[in-house]
DNA sequence: CTGAATCCCTGCCGATACTG
DNA sequence: CAGTATCGGCAGGGATTCAG
């Protein structure tokens, strides 16, 4: 892999400049980098958004089981912000008990290869050099 | 784009259990996707490994006028931090005045497409779906 | 020119208790 | 079952000041 390959293919690396929100001097929440950063910002979330790409949909109880540390509370603040981010869709099932069910949003499944690419950096040795 | 297409090909996604780590049920800081999510951490971060994306190296007051917003305490825990996650090499210039280069290291260069996935998603305006 | 030390303020996170 | 309300501890981040 080369000095500025880019998995994109053509495009420059992010942050060249030809993009105007390349040129950003403080950290803008416009910026897409920063977009994506705040979406999957807190403790918790990236495990949450691996557990419903893993499964497709997940109720607040399965969620709260799969991760028995994480406090109904941040369950509760993050699939909002979550939701809010456009990453996870909300379903609530009338009947008794009434439970609500969690899916990926198209733009959630998305966060797949973001995670794939955060994965693949930090699990990378880096012998080569 | 299909379900769970990913990025590098035929791996699956990550956290999916084909790696002991994928399994972990709390956020723990061997897991690969925490690893990269800490060294990005911290606001300015990921404008400043922007800026040596870019430029390739830059001295500390470079740095410092590239963001002007950027206070001179923060710029150097960024960069201490920068550092130890091995994403930065420094330089001292020992004559007067004593200036510090910073340039990437491979590891931090190869940050290149993790910045790109960050930018692809938070760009996506998804209409396609 | 770099960067460490200090202080303060803010926001995040966790536990507990309570509501639709 | 699925959250909300509240409180307290702790870490992050900014301004200022001091040192190598």
């Amino acid at each position: 892999m080369t000095h500025r390959t880019v998995s994109g293919g053509a495009r420059p690396a992010p942050g060249l400049p030809d993009d105007a929100k390349a040129r950003v001097t403080s950290p803008h929440p416009e910026c897409p980098v920063e977009i994506t950063l705040a979406a999957l910002r807190g403790r918790w979330t990236t495990l949450l958004v691996r557990e419903l790409l893993r499964h497709g949909h997940r109720t607040y109880t399965e969620l709260s089981a799969a991760l028995p540390r994480l406090s109904a509370k941040v369950l509760a603040d993050r699939l909002a912000h979550l939701h809010d981010a456009g990453v996870v869709h909300r379903t609530r099932t009338p009947g008794w008990p009434a439970t609500v069910t969690y899916v990926l949003t198209p733009r959630g499944r998305e966060l797949g290869p973001v995670l794939q690419a955060l994965w693949d950096w930090g699990a990378a040795r880096d012998d080569g050099d």
